[in-house]
DNA sequence: CCGGAGCAGATTGGATACAATATCCGAGCG
DNA sequence: CGCTCGGATATTGTATCCAATCTGCTCCGG
């Protein structure tokens, strides 16, 4: 939000495919598991294979796909214990990088999660899933990214990266985009405080909601 | 170690230029900061400019590099701050996989730990930087890959090949690999008891150490 | 003498064409 | 009837060529 006036650069076509393809896995327009067609998707793209493929390189150093030489592409495909784990590595690193962050809270961070709030409110309203889920890292990031600790914030995002195609699933539910509506007020109300354990406390209430009702759909 | 009878499949070109860049920032031929003529690098590993530009686009999403759009690629560069931060993460990271490994430690475990100190001393007298590191590896992996946690190793290696470029330089002094040689034999003390607090208090003494080794290094 | 416009040269980005490999399916054999 | 071996097809992997962009220098004007 601060840096709108750097040189704009016309994209280059490897990075107008990357961020086409995080918005397919993020939209559930790819799915888990799928394999990834790439004569299709250039074509879809309007691009030639190359830069895809090298956006695809990305995507694997990050673990949104899995790679099998002279097989292909899939998408990243989580089990319940793979969540389970992500989870339980995200409780490690946010933990931290709450603490981290605490003394550097001012106001214009509140400012800009109780904005993320209302993007949340009106994207739900509009069933907009891929605003939903832009608008919550919005909320969340916030606090991260002032941790001071970027390459911290940068290994958070890689994990909620690796759940991305499951927090589409999750949004759909109105129960939840309601849920999480509530459990962000919680949290923004400790932060107000600079309650720190108050604050995690909070989010571990909140990731555990998510934890649990995910993992419900994927074992169903 | 264990799946050495998969259907053996030649290299592509790319996870060979892949496995060469990693030895080259490693072992110190290619140096932090330094910009990576493709070119240059192409024809030195006997393939086209594609495979190589696929696996720098891998280390780009791991970090390891960095990349500015028709700028070109250049060796990731670490501040003393961010030594700093990395290894503050790699505590917390570690010292979870230590915990959750220890019950799953075997003789099979201790066996291959101490195999790998053995290989260090000989790489150490050699004079070996590669081998040491290759071998410094194993010997702390073969923890933290009985974790369970399969992607909580992952981040930690991502951690560990962030530092890659420094440790070669950490290992140069004599001094630091005797140093090492004889921390590695307290931990795996602690290890053969199965005593986790004592492990993880003589691994925060281990890492200690190489960080403040390194960050005079670099600060001077 | 200093600073900016503009032209080379170098370097990276992308498209196309071709080579290598895996998958699938059916024929032949035990 | 099942198994193995081959070949056709589809898909991925790589090399080469051309286009787009950046960098550094020169030249001109102030």
């Amino acid at each position: 939000m601060t840096d709108d006036v750097r040189p704009t650069r016309p994209p280059t076509a490897q990075e107008f495919v990357l961020a086409q393809l995080r918005q397919a896995i993020v939209s559930g327009g790819l799915r888990p598991g799928e394999q990834i067609r790439q004569d299709a998707l250039a074509e879809r793209f309007g691009t030639s294979r190359v830069p895809l493929r090298e956006a695809l390189k990305i995507l694997e150093g990050e673990g949104q796909v899995s790679y099998q030489p002279h097989r292909g592409y899939f998408v990243a495909e989580l089990s319940s214990d793979d969540l389970v784990e992500v989870y339980r590595i995200r409780r490690l690193l946010e933990d931290e990088a709450v603490a981290a962050a605490m003394p550097h809270i001012d106001d214009v961070a509140i400012t800009e999660m109780e904005a993320s709030l209302v993007a949340m409110d009106a994207a739900s309203t509009l069933g907009d899933i891929t605003a939903l889920t832009a608008a919550n890292r919005a909320f969340h990031f916030a606090l991260f990214e002032r941790s001071g600790m970027p390459r911290l914030a940068r290994l958070i995002r890689q994990l909620w990266d690796a759940t991305d195609a499951y927090r589409a699933v999750y949004f759909v539910e109105a129960d939840n985009r309601e849920r999480v509506a509530t459990e962000h007020r919680t949290i923004l109300g400790a932060i107000r405080e600079r309650d720190v354990p108050r604050t995690i406390a909070a989010l571990h209430a909140h990731r555990d909601h998510a934890v649990h009702r995910v993992r419900t759909i994927l074992d169903s």
